[in-house]
DNA sequence: GCTTGATTTGACCATCTGGTCAAACTCACG
DNA sequence: CGTGAGTTTGACCAGATGGTCAAATCAAGC
């Protein structure tokens, strides 16, 4: 284990290819139907020679979410009460589906571990992210006392969203069973914008 | 392994046992992160007496799948042509909150299985699903031929009421721990019928 | 080019896990 | 009862897996 100095450019290049790595492995098997092996492989090094950057492999799995989380819920972080409600709202589906279409490992992450009851970030949930949430919850309902959107409970508001956009990456093999050669994203982005539109008008 | 009498009044309650606790071990920690021994303590038997009744891990798995798919998709199966289109629509989406309320199990082990790119079920996708979607999908896009209905994407449509109602059983974690003590359901329910009404008025 | 810390590795270990097997036990039925 | 089929189990095995360690190799600054 390197000393606590700056890390050395043969230090950043490691970590980097082992969390890399791990993203495609942990979110396509999960934590437990993962190996340190595969990891290592899959990121060019022996397993001696992960496990001299990272000490477990649970350590490897908490590095990856705790650094994917911000990037997870900056969209949300991004909603403006001062922008107009519908195009706030409307573009925070776009990204949330654009991070479905371009980041579906870093989805399909997450699902994994909520499908399991989140054992390793169940603190996040009920801190961070539920800190967020109600956040921008009551921004919707400012929203929607001042008339600018259809009176709905808004945490279910952004429990919709997440589930229609995130339904495409994580049961990605189910939607592309179903749409044969159709393209899931090009279906998916006009029926969000017109669900959206139309809940939304008041 | 028994022979292919009919089953023993304690073939029966042992195969059903089991099974009942495979849906438990294998819904909460996936496939590979569940063991054979969990779920022989759990079904109150050893390992060895598992195997009699069953010859390998993954044929409980197989044997859970199959014996549920049929219960998750009644609801989709029974959309009829001849009913009121939206309230058909309305009374399928209540039928899968429903679901997620009361078989959650059912769902995480079908999420799990899907989040982790379906090795085991790619078939009955492609085949039984694809065909019974196709038929419903031509089903509403009559409706919406007929003015009936809004004109949408069916697939899309269906896709969408999958994420809307799952994601309440597969996220159940993440859902409480924002909501805090709140019943999901109770908001998630005329949510759900607020969203299809205004989606689905031509 | 030498030294020192950083990096890499082969060999190894303990534990877990799916699965086997022969022997023991239990049950239903004549 | 007795008997044979059905049921249960302790002991065991082989392979996988997370992790360790001492020794070897490499890299960078002097």
């Amino acid at each position: 284990m390197p000393k606590d100095r700056a890390p050395t450019r043969i230090q950043k290049k490691n970590r980097a290819a082992i969390l890399e790595a791990a993203l495609n492995v942990f979110s396509a098997h999960g934590f437990r139907g993962s190996t340190v092996d595969q990891i290592a492989t899959e990121a060019g090094l022996s397993k001696p020679n992960l496990l001299y950057y990272f000490p477990s492999k649970e350590a490897i799995h908490t590095a990856l979410l705790s650094g994917l989380l911000e990037t997870w819920l900056a969209p949300l972080h991004d909603l403006d009460e001062g922008g107009d409600p519908l195009q706030e709202i409307l573009s925070y589906t776009h990204r949330k589906l654009q991070m479905s279409r371009e980041l579906p490992r870093e989805s399909r992450l997450f699902a994994n571990e909520l499908v399991q009851g989140a054992p390793r970030i169940h603190d996040a949930l009920s801190n961070d992210l539920k800190a967020l949430v109600d956040k921008k919850a009551a921004v919707l309902l400012r929203w929607m006392d001042q008339g600018k959107i259809a009176r709905l409970h808004p945490h279910h508001l952004i429990f919709s969203i997440w589930a229609l956009t995130q339904h495409y990456a994580d049961f990605d093999v189910q939607v592309r069973a179903i749409l044969g050669d159709e393209n899931p994203f090009a279906g998916a982005e006009p029926f969000i914008d017109t669900l959206y539109r139309k809940l939304l008008t008041p």
